[in-house]
DNA sequence: AGCATCTATGTCGTATCCCGACATAGTGGC
DNA sequence: GCCACTATGTCGGGATACGACATAGATGCT
Protein backbone atom coordinates (compact mmCIF):
# COMPACT_ATOMS: atom_id res chain seq x y z
CA UNK A 1 0.00 0.00 0.00
CA UNK A 2 1.28 3.40 -0.88
CA UNK A 3 0.88 5.84 1.98
CA UNK A 4 3.63 8.01 0.55
CA UNK A 5 1.56 10.11 -1.78
CA UNK A 6 0.33 12.45 0.92
CA UNK A 7 1.17 16.03 0.09
CA UNK A 8 1.30 19.15 2.21
CA UNK A 9 -1.92 20.15 0.48
CA UNK A 10 -3.55 16.94 1.70
CA UNK A 11 -2.49 17.68 5.26
CA UNK A 12 -3.89 21.19 4.89
CA UNK A 13 -7.18 19.81 3.55
CA UNK A 14 -7.52 17.29 6.34
CA UNK A 15 -6.65 19.95 8.93
CA UNK A 16 -9.22 22.32 7.41
CA UNK A 17 -11.85 19.60 7.51
CA UNK A 18 -11.15 18.87 11.14
CA UNK A 19 -11.26 22.56 11.94
CA UNK A 20 -14.67 22.87 10.31
CA UNK A 21 -15.94 19.94 12.35
CA UNK A 22 -14.52 21.40 15.55
CA UNK A 23 -16.10 24.76 14.82
CA UNK A 24 -19.46 23.13 14.28
CA UNK A 25 -19.01 21.22 17.53
CA UNK A 26 -18.04 24.44 19.28
CA UNK A 27 -21.11 26.21 17.92
CA UNK A 28 -23.31 23.35 19.03
CA UNK A 29 -21.70 23.24 22.45
CA UNK A 30 -22.21 26.94 22.98
CA UNK A 31 -25.82 26.76 21.81
CA UNK A 32 -26.52 23.86 24.15
CA UNK A 33 -24.82 25.50 27.09
CA UNK A 34 -26.83 28.67 26.48
CA UNK A 35 -29.99 26.74 27.32
CA UNK A 36 -28.41 24.80 30.17
CA UNK A 37 -27.55 21.57 28.41
CA UNK A 38 -24.27 19.74 28.05
CA UNK A 39 -23.38 18.68 24.49
CA UNK A 40 -24.05 15.05 25.33
CA UNK A 41 -27.43 15.85 26.83
CA UNK A 42 -28.37 17.73 23.69
CA UNK A 43 -27.25 14.87 21.48
CA UNK A 44 -29.17 12.36 23.55
CA UNK A 45 -32.38 14.38 23.28
CA UNK A 46 -31.82 14.72 19.54
CA UNK A 47 -31.23 11.01 19.17
CA UNK A 48 -34.50 10.27 20.96
CA UNK A 49 -36.49 12.75 18.89
CA UNK A 50 -34.65 11.76 15.72
CA UNK A 51 -35.95 8.22 16.16
CA UNK A 52 -39.48 9.39 16.95
CA UNK A 53 -40.87 8.11 13.65
CA UNK A 54 -39.72 4.56 14.28
CA UNK A 55 -39.81 4.60 18.10
CA UNK A 56 -42.59 7.00 19.14
CA UNK A 57 -42.53 5.78 22.75
CA UNK A 58 -38.93 6.71 23.32
CA UNK A 59 -35.64 4.85 23.17
CA UNK A 60 -34.15 2.27 25.48
CA UNK A 61 -30.98 3.12 27.32
CA UNK A 62 -28.98 0.72 25.17
CA UNK A 63 -30.35 2.25 21.98
CA UNK A 64 -29.26 5.67 23.17
CA UNK A 65 -25.81 4.24 23.85
CA UNK A 66 -25.62 2.83 20.33
CA UNK A 67 -26.85 6.06 18.75
CA UNK A 68 -24.24 8.06 20.64
CA UNK A 69 -21.48 5.45 20.23
CA UNK A 70 -20.87 5.26 23.95
CA UNK A 71 -20.97 2.35 26.40
CA UNK A 72 -24.30 1.42 27.88
CA UNK A 73 -23.21 2.41 31.39
CA UNK A 74 -22.23 5.85 30.16
CA UNK A 75 -25.72 6.14 28.72
CA UNK A 76 -27.21 5.14 32.06
CA UNK A 77 -25.39 8.00 33.77
CA UNK A 78 -26.34 10.39 31.00
CA UNK A 79 -30.01 9.47 31.30
CA UNK A 80 -29.70 9.81 35.09
CA UNK A 81 -28.53 13.39 34.69
CA UNK A 82 -31.22 14.14 32.11
CA UNK A 83 -33.91 12.73 34.39
CA UNK A 84 -32.58 14.71 37.37
CA UNK A 85 -32.83 17.84 35.24
CA UNK A 86 -36.42 17.02 34.30
CA UNK A 87 -35.58 16.61 30.62
CA UNK A 88 -36.53 12.97 30.17
CA UNK A 89 -38.79 10.43 31.81
CA UNK A 90 -38.07 6.75 32.29
CA UNK A 91 -41.03 4.46 31.73
CA UNK A 92 -40.98 0.69 31.95
CA UNK A 93 -41.48 -1.00 28.62
CA UNK A 94 -44.80 -2.85 28.97
CA UNK A 95 -43.68 -5.54 26.53
CA UNK A 96 -40.23 -6.14 28.03
CA UNK A 97 -39.64 -5.79 31.73
CA UNK A 98 -35.92 -5.32 31.31
CA UNK A 99 -36.16 -2.20 29.20
CA UNK A 100 -36.97 1.28 30.37
CA UNK A 101 -38.14 3.60 27.66
CA UNK A 102 -36.68 7.10 27.78
CA UNK A 103 -38.92 9.87 26.47
CA UNK A 104 -38.31 13.61 26.36
CA UNK A 105 -40.41 15.97 28.48
CA UNK A 106 -42.26 18.99 27.14
CA UNK A 107 -39.59 21.24 28.58
CA UNK A 108 -36.84 19.36 26.74
CA UNK A 109 -38.91 19.40 23.58
CA UNK A 110 -39.09 23.18 23.71
CA UNK A 111 -35.33 23.49 24.22
CA UNK A 112 -34.64 21.01 21.44
CA UNK A 113 -36.90 22.83 19.02
CA UNK A 114 -34.96 26.06 19.44
CA UNK A 115 -31.61 24.31 19.30
CA UNK A 116 -32.55 22.39 16.18
CA UNK A 117 -33.64 25.53 14.35
CA UNK A 118 -30.32 27.15 15.18
CA UNK A 119 -28.43 24.06 14.07
CA UNK A 120 -30.25 23.84 10.77
CA UNK A 121 -29.34 27.45 10.12
CA UNK A 122 -25.71 26.88 11.11
CA UNK A 123 -25.44 23.80 8.93
CA UNK A 124 -26.88 25.65 5.95
CA UNK A 125 -24.25 28.35 6.50
CA UNK A 126 -21.54 25.74 6.80
CA UNK A 127 -22.65 23.79 3.76
CA UNK A 128 -20.65 25.61 1.04
CA UNK A 129 -17.47 25.20 3.03
CA UNK A 130 -18.05 21.50 3.54
CA UNK A 131 -18.93 21.02 -0.11
CA UNK A 132 -15.71 22.77 -1.15
CA UNK A 133 -13.70 20.54 1.17
CA UNK A 134 -15.42 17.36 0.01
CA UNK A 135 -14.75 18.46 -3.54
CA UNK A 136 -10.97 18.36 -3.18
CA UNK A 137 -10.84 15.02 -1.47
CA UNK B 1 -38.54 34.12 14.91
CA UNK B 2 -40.27 30.94 13.92
CA UNK B 3 -38.66 27.97 15.55
CA UNK B 4 -41.88 26.03 15.17
CA UNK B 5 -41.35 24.68 11.70
CA UNK B 6 -39.11 21.84 12.81
CA UNK B 7 -40.47 18.51 11.68
CA UNK B 8 -39.74 14.98 12.78
CA UNK B 9 -37.89 14.61 9.51
CA UNK B 10 -35.66 17.55 10.50
CA UNK B 11 -34.87 15.89 13.80
CA UNK B 12 -34.06 12.69 11.96
CA UNK B 13 -31.79 14.54 9.54
CA UNK B 14 -29.94 16.33 12.31
CA UNK B 15 -29.58 13.10 14.25
CA UNK B 16 -28.26 11.31 11.16
CA UNK B 17 -25.77 14.10 10.57
CA UNK B 18 -24.52 13.88 14.14
CA UNK B 19 -24.27 10.13 13.86
CA UNK B 20 -22.15 10.45 10.73
CA UNK B 21 -19.84 12.88 12.50
CA UNK B 22 -19.58 10.61 15.52
CA UNK B 23 -18.80 7.62 13.32
CA UNK B 24 -16.06 9.54 11.59
CA UNK B 25 -14.70 10.59 14.98
CA UNK B 26 -14.86 6.99 16.15
CA UNK B 27 -13.00 5.81 13.07
CA UNK B 28 -10.37 8.46 13.59
CA UNK B 29 -10.05 7.65 17.26
CA UNK B 30 -9.58 3.96 16.56
CA UNK B 31 -7.01 4.66 13.84
CA UNK B 32 -5.07 6.98 16.14
CA UNK B 33 -5.19 4.56 19.05
CA UNK B 34 -3.94 1.76 16.78
CA UNK B 35 -0.65 3.64 16.38
CA UNK B 36 -0.49 4.73 20.01
CA UNK B 37 -1.93 8.25 19.75
CA UNK B 38 -4.83 9.89 21.53
CA UNK B 39 -7.30 11.70 19.26
CA UNK B 40 -6.06 15.06 20.48
CA UNK B 41 -2.46 14.17 19.86
CA UNK B 42 -3.32 13.13 16.32
CA UNK B 43 -5.21 16.35 15.72
CA UNK B 44 -2.36 18.43 17.09
CA UNK B 45 0.15 16.75 14.79
CA UNK B 46 -2.20 17.24 11.86
CA UNK B 47 -2.66 20.91 12.72
CA UNK B 48 1.10 21.42 12.78
CA UNK B 49 1.64 19.63 9.47
CA UNK B 50 -1.44 21.22 7.95
CA UNK B 51 0.11 24.63 8.54
CA UNK B 52 3.49 23.56 7.15
CA UNK B 53 3.14 25.67 4.01
CA UNK B 54 2.67 28.89 5.96
CA UNK B 55 4.64 27.96 9.09
CA UNK B 56 7.40 25.56 8.03
CA UNK B 57 9.24 25.91 11.33
CA UNK B 58 6.33 24.63 13.39
CA UNK B 59 3.53 26.25 15.34
CA UNK B 60 3.53 28.11 18.61
CA UNK B 61 1.64 26.64 21.52
CA UNK B 62 -1.00 29.34 21.28
CA UNK B 63 -1.48 28.69 17.59
CA UNK B 64 -2.07 25.03 18.31
CA UNK B 65 -4.62 26.02 20.93
CA UNK B 66 -6.45 28.20 18.40
CA UNK B 67 -6.35 25.51 15.71
CA UNK B 68 -7.81 22.95 18.12
CA UNK B 69 -10.23 25.41 19.75
CA UNK B 70 -8.92 24.68 23.22
CA UNK B 71 -7.45 26.95 25.91
CA UNK B 72 -3.78 27.72 25.71
CA UNK B 73 -3.02 25.88 28.93
CA UNK B 74 -4.70 22.75 27.60
CA UNK B 75 -2.40 23.04 24.58
CA UNK B 76 0.61 23.33 26.89
CA UNK B 77 -0.31 20.04 28.54
CA UNK B 78 -1.01 18.42 25.18
CA UNK B 79 2.38 19.48 23.85
CA UNK B 80 3.97 18.24 27.08
CA UNK B 81 2.54 14.80 26.49
CA UNK B 82 3.54 14.84 22.81
CA UNK B 83 7.09 15.84 23.71
CA UNK B 84 7.31 13.14 26.37
CA UNK B 85 6.27 10.61 23.74
CA UNK B 86 8.96 11.87 21.36
CA UNK B 87 6.44 13.06 18.80
CA UNK B 88 7.24 16.78 18.80
CA UNK B 89 10.19 19.00 19.66
CA UNK B 90 10.03 22.41 21.29
CA UNK B 91 12.46 24.96 19.91
CA UNK B 92 12.74 28.55 21.04
CA UNK B 93 11.62 31.02 18.41
CA UNK B 94 14.79 32.97 17.50
CA UNK B 95 12.78 36.08 16.66
CA UNK B 96 10.55 36.05 19.77
CA UNK B 97 11.87 34.79 23.07
CA UNK B 98 8.40 34.17 24.45
CA UNK B 99 7.40 31.68 21.81
CA UNK B 100 8.47 28.09 21.53
CA UNK B 101 7.99 26.55 18.14
CA UNK B 102 6.57 23.04 18.15
CA UNK B 103 7.69 20.81 15.27
CA UNK B 104 6.88 17.16 14.59
CA UNK B 105 9.59 14.53 14.76
CA UNK B 106 10.36 12.04 12.01
CA UNK B 107 8.61 9.34 14.00
CA UNK B 108 5.43 11.40 14.26
CA UNK B 109 5.64 12.25 10.59
CA UNK B 110 5.64 8.57 9.71
CA UNK B 111 2.62 7.90 11.91
CA UNK B 112 0.79 10.90 10.53
CA UNK B 113 1.43 9.86 6.95
CA UNK B 114 -0.25 6.51 7.50
CA UNK B 115 -3.09 8.02 9.45
CA UNK B 116 -3.72 10.67 6.85
CA UNK B 117 -3.87 8.14 4.02
CA UNK B 118 -6.43 6.15 5.98
CA UNK B 119 -8.42 9.29 6.73
CA UNK B 120 -8.48 10.41 3.13
CA UNK B 121 -9.85 7.01 2.18
CA UNK B 122 -12.45 7.08 4.95
CA UNK B 123 -13.58 10.57 3.99
CA UNK B 124 -13.93 9.58 0.36
CA UNK B 125 -16.09 6.67 1.47
CA UNK B 126 -18.11 8.97 3.71
CA UNK B 127 -18.57 11.64 1.06
CA UNK B 128 -21.75 10.39 -0.63
CA UNK B 129 -23.49 10.09 2.70
CA UNK B 130 -22.49 13.61 3.72
CA UNK B 131 -23.52 14.99 0.35
CA UNK B 132 -26.92 13.34 0.68
CA UNK B 133 -27.38 14.84 4.13
CA UNK B 134 -26.25 18.30 3.08
CA UNK B 135 -28.67 18.02 0.18
CA UNK B 136 -31.76 17.79 2.38
CA UNK B 137 -30.80 20.63 4.67
C1' DA C 1 16.40 54.58 29.24
C1' DG C 2 12.31 53.55 32.18
C1' DC C 3 7.81 52.02 32.81
C1' DA C 4 3.22 50.19 31.83
C1' DT C 5 0.86 47.03 29.19
C1' DC C 6 0.19 43.27 26.42
C1' DT C 7 1.32 38.66 24.73
C1' DA C 8 3.11 33.76 25.10
C1' DT C 9 4.03 30.05 27.80
C1' DG C 10 3.74 27.42 31.88
C1' DT C 11 1.75 25.57 36.77
C1' DC C 12 -1.74 23.77 39.81
C1' DG C 13 -6.03 22.20 41.67
C1' DT C 14 -10.68 21.05 40.25
C1' DA C 15 -14.55 19.15 37.57
C1' DT C 16 -16.58 16.42 34.10
C1' DC C 17 -17.43 12.45 31.66
C1' DC C 18 -16.29 8.13 29.90
C1' DC C 19 -14.80 3.43 30.68
C1' DG C 20 -13.94 -1.49 32.62
C1' DA C 21 -15.51 -4.67 35.83
C1' DC C 22 -19.10 -6.27 38.26
C1' DA C 23 -24.10 -6.92 39.76
C1' DT C 24 -29.13 -7.62 39.19
C1' DA C 25 -33.31 -8.71 36.83
C1' DG C 26 -36.09 -10.16 32.96
C1' DT C 27 -36.52 -13.02 28.50
C1' DG C 28 -36.73 -16.99 25.59
C1' DG C 29 -35.37 -21.58 23.93
C1' DC C 30 -35.17 -26.29 25.17
C1' DG D 1 -37.31 -25.49 35.32
C1' DC D 2 -32.83 -24.34 33.69
C1' DC D 3 -29.42 -21.76 31.16
C1' DA D 4 -27.62 -18.50 28.12
C1' DC D 5 -28.49 -14.04 26.63
C1' DT D 6 -29.91 -9.27 26.97
C1' DA D 7 -30.96 -4.73 29.35
C1' DT D 8 -30.17 -1.79 32.92
C1' DG D 9 -27.73 -0.21 36.84
C1' DT D 10 -23.49 0.57 40.42
C1' DC D 11 -18.81 1.74 41.62
C1' DG D 12 -14.03 3.10 41.42
C1' DG D 13 -10.53 4.86 38.44
C1' DG D 14 -8.43 7.66 34.73
C1' DA D 15 -7.84 11.01 31.09
C1' DT D 16 -8.24 15.65 29.74
C1' DA D 17 -10.01 20.23 29.64
C1' DC D 18 -10.73 24.36 32.30
C1' DG D 19 -10.21 28.60 35.50
C1' DA D 20 -7.12 31.11 38.16
C1' DC D 21 -2.67 32.36 38.80
C1' DA D 22 2.46 33.05 37.69
C1' DT D 23 6.54 34.30 34.89
C1' DA D 24 9.20 36.10 31.07
C1' DG D 25 9.73 38.60 26.97
C1' DA D 26 7.99 42.23 23.63
C1' DT D 27 6.10 46.67 22.50
C1' DG D 28 5.05 51.45 22.77
C1' DC D 29 5.04 55.86 24.96
C1' DT D 30 7.35 59.55 27.10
Amino acid sequence: MQTEDITDADYATLAAFRLALRQFAAFSEAAAKAVGLTPRQHQALLAIKGAARTSPGGLGVGEIARALLIRHNSAVELVDRLADAGLVRRQPDPSDGRRSLVAVTDQAERLLRGLSAAHMQELRALRPRLLALLDVL
